[in-house]
DNA sequence: TGATAATTGGACAAACACGTCCAGTTAACA
DNA sequence: TGTTAACTGGACGTGTTTGTCCAATTATCA
């Protein structure tokens, strides 16, 4: 249910935010995170215009992360790549339902509020605090900074 | 997120619910939930491989659900047409990861089984007796069985 | 200034989702 | 048996998502 493209995204964020305050070139996180490299070169963009990550060209460049790992939340993610739209209105442009969903509609949106609110109360810091067998992006347990194989909090 | 495919199935399926047991025409349907004939067609035809509608061709055949409303659930309609796929295992295919999920794909997953848990909790026929100023796929308050204009339960 | 490392943007392609159209099949009814 | 109503299946068209490739641009460093 959740695109590639926002996969990709929070894989990215997920390396970036393990190596933060580090600038890291877009080879790196698709190394690290198992990404198409040219695909990722989209998504890396589209974070950059959504002010998720900072961008810098030429030698000794790369990606970094604009907030820091606990300020950075998985819902801004997703929102900056491929938004969770909520149901505002009758899909049916039915005049006499308006703001007020009909049953079927509020429970649809209901469901879109959950995801929406748990993926607000996930923060990056807390995702790579967690303690877990298995690390995010790592294929073994490895130390912070070396990153060649470990980027995606899988 | 929810596709088109399922937007459409559950408009049908909720009108349905309201007429039953009464057969309806892909016409009728179509005309009450507002989704192309010609598309509605091919979303009612899955809905009939998924168990969930018996089609009857012929004169004076139609749609019908197979089971009543209290027995069919919104999940089992989603997953007819376009199923929730639970993470069921790491994403990037790391080893070490296994069957257990990182903290991130944890996150993801467990916001799908919330999703698969609210709709697994509707039944079509809370659905439709739900008090609510807008009645599902009705443009105004009608009387059971006049479905023209009101099909889905918007 | 020249070489090198990096992102950017555009063109392109394949797969899938959404949607249309129509000939074929099935069933009821007179 | 013939007509009519209804679903079925396949072919087709279009737009979006996913993905690739490459020339242009930007920045660092010697």
């Amino acid at each position: 249910m959740f695109s590639q493209t926002v996969e990709y995204a929070l894989r990215a964020v997920c390396f970036l935010a393990g190596q933060a305050p580090e600038a890291r070139t877009t080879d790196q996180i698709a190394t690290a995170t198992r990404v198409p490299k040219a695909y990722l070169s989209k998504v890396l963009q589209g974070l950059s215009r959504g002010g998720i990550v900072h961008s810098q060209r030429g030698l000794g460049g790369g990606i970094t992360l604009v907030k820091t790992p606990d300020q950075l939340t998985v819902l801004e993610v997703v929102n900056a790549v491929d938004p969770i739209c909520r149901i505002q209105e009758c899909p049916l442009g039915l005049a006499a339902h308006g703001v007020r969903l009909c049953p079927l509609h509020k429970r649809m949106d209901n469901a879109l509020a959950q995801v929406e609110a748990s993926f607000r109360e996930s923060t990056l810091a807390e995702i790579l605090a967690e303690p877990s067998e298995s690390i995010p992006l790592c294929d073994f347990p490895m130390p912070h900074n070396e990153a060649e194989v470990c980027a995606d909090p899988c």
